[in-house]
DNA sequence: TATGAATGAGGTTTCATTCAT
DNA sequence: TATGAATGAAACCTCATTCAT
């Protein structure tokens, strides 16, 4: 706490008069992020035309978000270990995400772009799971800067599938 | 200290006796770990013949050793918030499971499994990612018992695509 | 001093405006609290035309007081504790008490209600404590209402003494 | 806490290996007290053979104890101030001592040494209360070292009462 | 070698006081 | 004059580590 008051540039007392204690500090933090995260991502979403399109730009977002708030990501992959009312936040945050993904995978379905016979669930894993596996490769193992992170390719193999 | 010496059936000092400190009990667990989860994640990828069916015992193994080890799995989310020194371990673990699920890709590519122009980076990251969203979900959220998870129906999806 | 604050409808930091700090506001409050307490004390006394009904009002009053003020009280307890002045003060008003009494039994001696060979500070002593313990039992302890609380008994006791 | 372990001759954690708190520390002290103090009332008074002499030895005992615990007394005086369990093991200690001296008023009819029309518990506050705020006034204000007390006066006063 | 009582640095929280408005 | 947001000293408590046995 002493470390927060020193960054925010108020005396360590003065936190008190906006968050009770340090958990529900984190909390509000927590909260804020996967809110901001997930309207982010919506209108990140919602600029592309195509599935193709749009799932380049979830996953540039998801970039750009990653090395701008590199910790506060660390900090709430922790929030596991927090007490229950935590990882019920952040559980519903994830939810929301998951929902926006999801309502896109639907919504290409119904304008045939992806196949009509796929579960929605499913489909939303490979999403999520392969633009995040993507992410945090090129952005905490490679540490590449934004600019050079090619997008195309994953969305592409997303889509196609690996089968040959 | 003393939760785990209790956990052990020892004294709290006798642990210094086989680790330096915390952090270097918390090392060697995670390296213990890591080991254990990419030598098991080998040995079921082995069992299948085709790669359709070592995706599904490699999906099986993530959630029985995420189910057998959901505390440990925490803790090492938390990993890199804790020292440089242990998160290169936990980034060598990963890398060396990424390897194996990368020479299981170029294989397949040889048996012409699958399509010979796929970048083999990126569809480890589809094929990590889609499990592990897979996983995370029925396991942590939906609290599916390991006989319950269906397994085909996301390598399926990874394998043919989302495409129309 | 926010408490006090509130409840005084005021500010927080207008208390300060008028006691130069939380021990200050103590101290008035106990000398304010000591000086009531005593000049009722005496009215209550002069009330009675005999000594055994003086007793009766003074114990009347104790009672009385000691329900309307019971958070002050305790806090005047609690005074030992705080600083070498308070104290002074505390102690102070206990001699003021204490001289009303004696004038009192002086008074009865003269009017030969009490026997004359007394020490007039024992006999105060044997009045102020039976008084005292009675009230803080009836008020503290059996939490009688005022009304309930029979004064006749105690009085009688003092004045007659135990002895065969 | 830091004052106390300083005191003890010992680290401010070690006294959290023995009390899970400072107020579990508070009430085990408070308990040690009313009990090492009612054993030595019950103690003093049993050496006297009547009335008049237990209730000297009672007397001495009061004041022993006062000047050899005084900060103790101090502190035991404000417990009224603190949580709802400690306040009822400081009444249950107060009753305690009552018991002891209520049994012994009652012995004392038995042996015709009082008067057998006498309210038991009147009795015991007049004898309570005088013999405290003696004390109080002799250890506390006169300041008076133990040997120059004189108890026999008050213990009269008590017994032959005030009136003429 | 094994132990656990003792330690104290460091963490969270409170609250009397200040001071800019 | 009145205010209450800001402050930080000081209080309580935890827990990784040590060391005498």
């Amino acid at each position: 706490m002493e470390y927060i008051a020193k960054e925010a540039g108020i005396g360590k007392g003065t936190i008190y008069e906006y968050f009770a204690s340090k958990e529900r500090l984190f909390e509000e933090m927590l909260k804020f992020c996967m809110e901001e995260f997930c309207l982010g991502l919506k209108k990140a979403m919602d600029q592309g035309e195509t599935i193709a399109e749009k799932l380049q730009y979830c996953s540039h977002y998801n970039a750009e978000y990653l090395i701008d708030h590199m910790d506060i990501v660390e900090i709430a992959m922790q929030v596991n270990l927090l007490n229950e009312e935590l990882r019920v936040h952040f559980l519903a945050g994830q939810a929301a995400i998951r929902a926006h993904y999801m309502a896109m995978v639907k919504e290409a379905k119904v304008k045939a772009e992806l196949r009509v016979d796929l579960d929605d669930e499913l489909a939303t894993f490979c999403i999520i799971g392969a633009l995040d596996e993507f992410c945090k490769q090129r952005v905490f193992i490679d540490q590449r800067p934004l600019a050079e992170i090619d997008h195309r390719g994953i969305v592409d193999m997303i889509l196609r599938g690996l089968k040959y």
